[in-house]
DNA sequence: GACACTGTACCGAATGTTCGGTATAAATGG
DNA sequence: CCATTTATACCGAACATTCGGTACAGTGTC
């Protein structure tokens, strides 16, 4: 064959590119296909699930993000705290410092939310789950350590959605600085949850 | 002339509810027109602008709630924490315990975000500005209720998009929860931000 | 020649929008 | 008090465009 010019992980990345910032009803055909350069034929040679199956490669793209930068690290050598301190640049760095929104977040408003909804679900709580192991390991008691995973996904979220409206990323960057002191502080220190 | 089987609030009420649910492009004119009992054509006999205008209607509609809920409270009488216990009812309700999104969110995300992005600035602004007034007057350092009050509108975002992804309204209770004790905690204690 | 890929043409359906027209109720004028 | 006008509320049908998706005839490489 013809050496693709895109090869497939190309290909999706601008997918999700496109998702992110239109979701999935605004991301057209024809928007698709300009932001890969290929043609409605060749998505559907790609994709032949069509715009669905399109969505659903951007969210196994995320999910290989999420295994790279989220699980891994937990495995890896380092102290929990240079391990967050990985986590949370890599975070910086796949919300491009708070002026790129959330894919998760796209689809969770916009009308097909329904259609995704497992897959959000999912990625949701394995993103806790990893943020809870990591305070866990530093030495918070689990229960603590739960809720403070749940409250930093909920403020990075949220940090998004207000980037998007008010045009300022001030509100990222003020949150992931805060959890990188905040996240692991030890119990006898009540100043976080 | 006929009397009308809406009145205009009425009918801009249900197009809230359907740009909530769909989004901006998810709500397309069948919908609206389905949710408003009236016709397409009825439709552009309230708003010449179209769908535009409809979405103006629904963030017009929101800031009118703002003002009775967000702003008029702050010259209520009552203590500080009276009055919060009140404006956090209100959202309580207003995203129905968590199972219903917020239009500022559905707008963000999607393609059309530019389109209303000077009113949703203006709307996260003045949110932010009613949490901060509160809290000064609650006696907290006004950088310290500046920054306090982004971390309350960021948290309830954020709740709210978790619960649309999770299909569970945990997340927004509990922040809820939090708020109502932490949000006008004093000085000399350091539990909260 | 088999295979992976792509461009073109096309489909039915749905999109947002507009037009022509009807029904009703209030205001107007005698 | 009644007839006529006028303003409003609404609808059905059609508008052009775009939607997501398909069929097919290539093209170039092994």
């Amino acid at each position: 064959m013809p050496t693709p010019l895109l090869s497939r992980e190309a290909v999706v990345d601008r997918l999700v590119a496109v998702f992110r910032r239109l979701g999935y009803e605004g991301a057209s055909l024809s928007e698709l296909s300009k932001a890969t350069g290929l043609g409605r034929s060749s998505l559907y040679h790609y994709f032949p699930g069509g715009k669905e199956e399109m969505a659903n490669a951007a969210l196994d793209r995320l999910s290989e993000w999420m295994e790279t930068y989220l699980l891994t690290p937990l495995k890896k050598p380092g102290t929990p705290a240079e391990r967050l301190e990985r986590v949370l640049d890599a975070l910086d760095s796949l919300y491009a410092q708070g002026k790129e929104a959330c894919l998760l977040g796209t689809l969770v408003y916009g009308g097909s939310r329904n259609l995704f909804q497992p897959r959000l679900q999912e990625s949701f709580a394995t993103w806790i789950a990893s943020f809870e192991a990591l305070i866990v390991e530093a030495g918070v008691d689990a229960t603590i350590a739960r809720q403070r995973a749940e409250t930093a996904v909920v403020r990075i979220q949220g940090a998004l959605t207000l980037c998007g409206g008010l045009d300022d990323d001030g509100p990222f960057k003020r949150v992931l600085a805060d959890l990188r002191t905040a996240l692991l502080a030890v119990p006898g220190d009540v100043s976080h949850r």
